[in-house]
Order: structure tokens, then sequence, then C-alpha cells
DNA sequence: TCCATTCCTTGACGCAGATCAAGAGCCAAA
DNA sequence: TTTGGCTCTTGATCTGCGTCAAGGAATGGA
């Protein structure tokens, strides 16, 4: 069932053009490819703990991590999303701040912490794209605190399945063609700690944009979206804002 | 009243080690010596508009901006707060995603854009300290994210209490000695567009905890915090959490 | 000195979303 | 086939915060 991944060469890497190796040239890539490991994770194992002293950076090669983070009292927020070629770790810290969580069957390509910053202080390429990854999760943040801030329960599941469809889209090569669909990787519980929502609350919203047209499902995780700019419009966005297709 | 700041040696800058410059050596610094000036601001003036094309990028050497994010129908949320040696502007984009406005009286040490990416490029010590920064400020989103989704109003307010006291105390240099005393730099409503509340909100919070004796205000600006453990318990952050001190 | 403006506080009331509760659908193990 | 464990849906009720409204305090300009 789940892919073992024991070696796979870097120039054959799935995720090989859009992770932080994304500027390196050949050499680079030996080099590389010299200290990577693989590593698997099942669904729902936690990949490290907040506080953790964390002895690995790496790339999310296939399955979904979260980054959550969670108060004594158990109230707990996503503050992540992690998909194919997203980069966990932070370089020149020794701990993370935040739980990391596979919530599909994962794999990481990992690097030993010192060679890997070693490296990064002698190959430009590599800062320049971890530095340029870092500013669009900024971005992605800073949108993310809009919805938390300010939108009502509807919007933010409009807004989280606008997300999802926008980086699926992202991911694969091919143009979506016919009625743009999404599976949505994550459980009703998942999306409310994403939203800053009760699980009933997304349930009941769920049902209420399916009411109303705005989503056909199929099944409790497969979404379709007859009208994206409807989706758009339900989420508060700009009607342009959304760069999707 | 407003500093002239015509021009001021580098050496003698007051956000010398703190900010994008920081790790820079005398002759880098030389070479961004010619390439800067000095911008002034006014209290409430944009400095830029979402959308807008971006000529320069820079650092706050005196001040307080915001960064914020606007709603159709005028909902607001603040998504960035920037205070002396905070960065503005996104090498490899040219234009901003979100409003940035002074709300005291601000000067800016701008570099023009194009010489700073190409000086970026070559000059390892700009890029590292730019990505240190910005994961500093990707962790600051992600504590927001959890305030902004998970917490209540007087969780809220204790904890932007506690975060402007700190980023205060990083500020200066001399360790803060008696009782830890804060100037709000936002008024009632800015507090509100940072928290995701209303302003008759904010204003009812603060009262409750100066009524519990939580905080001390004298005027409507300057708050004294008798005891900092017992703020950051409002503010439902564990206990060991802060770091200030 | 007076007035206008901006910022802040406080009260009354309503509603969106939380909480509490029950049960349905689905899958895997017994 | 039954049982137990998830996940999800839906209903009833409660409550924290938003909304609407009025007025106070501070500041600056005429």
């Amino acid at each position: 069932m789940q892919d073992h991944f024991t070696h796979v060469q870097c120039s054959d890497c799935p995720i090989r053009h859009r992770a932080v190796c994304a500027r390196c040239d050949a050499d680079e890539l030996a080099q590389l490819e010299q200290m990577k490991y693989y590593r698997s994770f099942q669904a729902g194992q936690a990949i490290i703990w907040s506080g953790d002293r964390m002895e690995f950076v790496g790339s999310v090669v296939s399955g979904i991590a979260t980054l959550t983070q969670t108060m004594e009292d158990g109230r707990r927020q996503m503050v992540g999303l992690l998909l194919p070629s997203d980069f966990v770790g932070r370089p020149g810290r020794s701990s993370v701040a935040f739980d990391v969580t596979a919530t599909t069957d994962l794999v990481m390509c990992c690097f030993r912490k010192k060679p890997f910053e070693d490296m990064m202080s002698t190959t430009p390429h590599i800062a320049q794209r971890l530095l340029e990854m870092t500013l669009d999760e900024l971005d992605a943040a800073r949108e993310w605190m809009l919805i938390l801030g300010r939108k009502t329960a509807r919007e933010k599941i409009a807004s989280l399945i606008a997300i999802i469809a926008r980086r699926e889209a992202g991911l694969r090569k091919r143009r979506p063609q016919g009625m743009l669909s999404v599976d949505l990787p994550l459980t009703r519980e998942e999306m409310a700690d994403y939203l800053g929502l009760t699980l009933e609350t997304v349930s009941r919203q769920i049902s209420a944009l399916r009411k109303d047209g705005v989503i056909v499902l199929e099944g409790n995780r497969h979404v379709s979206i007859p009208d994206i700019d409807r989706l758009l419009e339900e989420a508060g966005d700009d009607s342009d804002g959304g760069m999707l297709v």
C-alpha cells in the first residue's frame, strides 16, 4: 500500500522542481543526494512534537501533514497545512514551536540538520529558494489570518474549499477540465481546527452550501464545484483575487 | 517634531544590528549606503496600497506601521505590525498583497528594488538575514493565528499586551526594572483589527482587566503590568512560553 | 473660550456559532 | 451476522460577542 521510496534519484523525484532543491544544479543535487534519506510515516503519526529537539529538516514527498498548536485546556488551532514539496523544519533553530503530524500516510525526504545548514551557508540556491518558499508561506498565513479573524462560518468553509482547489490545481500539471472537483484531505474536525470552528459548525455549513448548490458532495470527502466564481463569491474574496485557472 | 534623517551613516543607525543589514560587513554596508535614501511618513499616511507596483523595499527606522487586508464590504484584519528594524516589501515580486500604513510618524530607510535585489543575489549575508527575519515573522503569524482562531476576547487582549511588552523589551537594550509598563501604539480600533474583534469589545475587555487588577491604566494608552505571570495566565499561554525577561 | 473632531466607554439587545445530545452510516474485526 | 469504533449529521439550547445607541474625555484650531 505505502510507497517504499528506499532511494529515489533526485532527478526522478516528483517534487524536484517545487521543493527547496528546485534551483539546484547537477553538482548541488549530487551533494544533497549524499546527505538525504527517506522516512515514511503512517496516517495519524506524529512527525515532530512541539519543543522537541529536531535532528532533521526535509520536504514532504507525498502525503499531507499538518502543523498545529494546542493550548493547555485542549483548544487546538491548525497553523499550517503541508502538501508535497513543502518544507519542514527551521534551519538555525534547534527545536520546533508546533506539532507536525501526518494526516495521511506520508513520505519525507530528510536531510540531517547540520550538513544541510552547512550546505545552505555555502549554496545560495538553497537559501534563495527557501526564502522564496517562506515568503509564500507568510503570504498564505496572512490570508489565513483574514479568514480566522473576520469571515463568517460559511465564508470560512467556502474559503477552505477554494484554497484546497487552488493548491491541488497548482500541484497537478494538467489544466483541470470539466467540472472542478476536489478531495478534502481533512476530516471535519481537522477542518474545524483549520478554521477556528467546531466540527458541528463545519458539518452544518457544508450541508448548507450543498443545499444551496454551491458544492456537490459525493461521499463525505469528495466535492465538486459547479461554478468556481460562485464559490469565490461565497468565500467573500475579490472576484479577481483567486488566480485559480 | 519629526526627526529629519536627511542622511545618517549606517554605522550610526539605530537599527544597524537588528535590520536586514545586521550581518553586513563594512564593505557591504558601504555598498548599501550608496543605494539607500530616507523617507518620512506622517501618522495615518499610506506607505503602499495593496496591488500597487512597488519601486522600493526597506526597513522601518522609527515609528510603527501596520499591514492590513480589507474585504469589499469593509471588514478589515491587521496581518502584520511593523516596529523599527522590520522589513517592508517582498524581493522578487513586483506588487504587495496588503496595505501598509504608518500609524505614527515614521521614517523608512529605503532601497530601490532592482539594485537591492541584485545585491541580494550576490551578497549571502543579506539573503540569510532576510530569511531569518521572515522565519521569525512566520512564527509570529502562526502564534497570531492561534489567538485569532481559538482565544476568547479577554485572552486576546491579554495576549496583545503581552506581545507588545515582549517586542518593546526586545527593542530596548536595558533590562526593564520595576513594574513593567507599556505604551500601546494602537488605537482601540486598531487593536480590534489586530485581534478580530470590534472596538467596543476591546474597550470592555480592557476595562474588565483593569477592574480585575491584571493591568493598571494611566490614561488610555499607557499600561502597567503589576504581575507579568498573571497577564500571561490570562492570555492562556503556557507559563513558560513567554521568554520575556 | 468655544467648538469640532477624534477617541474611548458603557448600556441594551440580538444573533452566529458553541455546547450538549442523539443517532445514522460505514468499515473492520469477531 | 453482530459488535464496536470512527466519522459525520442534525436538533435544541445557551452564550459571548457584535450591533446599535448615547454620551464622556481629550485635543487642536478658530
